[in-house]
DNA sequence: GTCTATACTCTGATAGAC
DNA sequence: GTCTATCAGAGTATAGAC
């Protein structure tokens, strides 16, 4: 008994997982999306677990069989969320080789993914403050990973001379992400350009600049 | 004794108000201070009005006389940070005539009120969730108004042959607040550069572009 | 105007039958 | 694994004394 409970774990720990988590067995594929829905829509702290329970089709108590805590729901979606961002940027910059073209593709990308429904990374930007202590901690090490491949590709961009050589790669890179990852609180499906469009003219204006002229002010 | 009311009333709506509130008196400006500084911290949700009420020096009960509901709290407080923006970008631009010192001066003062301590408008860009319904629309209508700000400031500056006639300003100014309002998600006090030096890097690279020569993909 | 005391609701989490 | 039933605590808002 003893030994089987051991290897129960050994199984768990073998899995793919971004970080550990008491919550690994299967079919909580519905509840994260469930509550990846909610999240976005009212917020960690305004969705209540019976909420999600109802959404994903299950009661209360039976949700709690998979997750002990309403907070290890929110750390799951957030792997989630890490792993589908880190997933859409690889493929992106898979495209080309070229810094730039890889560049405008990672945008898109971004973009793509924080509007095209994908809950999880809209969660994992938007409600981290749901998150204390180590949760909190893993959370911020999730995020750290993914930027530190936008530097990667930044990076090379300076070390090839497409960019100027003084480029603040760090300042540069929350500058971009910051203005993609607030597009969620105004964009409008129903209006204006698409995802896509968005992305094309974000890039055009942190690469080439908006004066008309050069040797500006 | 009704026309006491309702010279009370009078007195009510001929008061400077930005939107219609019913909780005007004074007195309220502890208790704003405290809400503002809680909801930055620990967000809308997550506070309640106890902790407002021991943070402001109140009972509950108090607090209640003055603000009927959590949520006019809330909105009183956004009142207050639409206030200061738009405060901080008039005496900004009014400092130059020249389009682009007008735009790095607003760029430059937005972020110092939002890293330098002004919860309310923090509240204002961050805890827009917490309203429902009229009161959710008077916050949109709000945020409106400093947009408009922005959009003459960038019209100005195409108008007179200083940003690219092609500029979508609407998306520009987009993407410019969108890169300031997420500074507060990542801004460290105690590393790095100053809220100042954040805000000239910004408008360095949205005015010149990050390309190191002209003619780029 | 501010206090004490409390009504009423909803919350996350649990126990234990099946 | 999923259910029913429920606990203990926290939430907003209120009533009424002072």
């Amino acid at each position: 008994m003893l030994l089987a409970a051991e290897h129960l774990i050994v199984g768990r720990m073998t899995k793919l997982t971004l970080v550990q988590s008491s919550d690994v067995e299967p079919g909580r594929a519905g509840v994260l999306d469930a509550a990846g829905r909610l999240f976005r829509l009212k917020g960690f702290a305004t969705t209540t677990v019976r909420d999600i329970a109802e959404a994903a089709g299950v009661l209360p108590g039976s949700l709690h069989y998979r997750f002990r805590t309403k907070e290890s729901i929110l750390l799951a979606l957030m792997e989630r969320g890490i792993s589908s961002a880190e997933a859409a940027f690889r493929t992106a910059v898979a495209g080309s080789r070229h810094p730039i073209e890889r560049l405008r593709a990672a945008i898109r990308a971004h973009v793509e993914l924080l509007i095209g429904g994908d809950d999880a990374t809209y969660v994992l930007l938007y409600e981290g403050r749901g998150l204390e202590g180590e949760a909190r901690a893993a959370m911020t090490r999730l995020r750290d990973r993914y930027d530190a491949l936008w530097d990667g590709l930044l990076y090379q961009a300076v070390g090839s001379g497409v960019l100027r050589e003084a480029t603040d790669v760090k300042l540069t890179r929350l500058m971009i992400l910051g203005a993609l990852n607030w597009i969620p609180q105004w964009f409008n499906p129903t209006g204006g350009k698409n995802p896509g469009e968005i992305a094309d003219v974000f890039a055009d204006i942190v690469l080439v600049g908006l004066l008309d002229e050069r040797g500006g002010p």
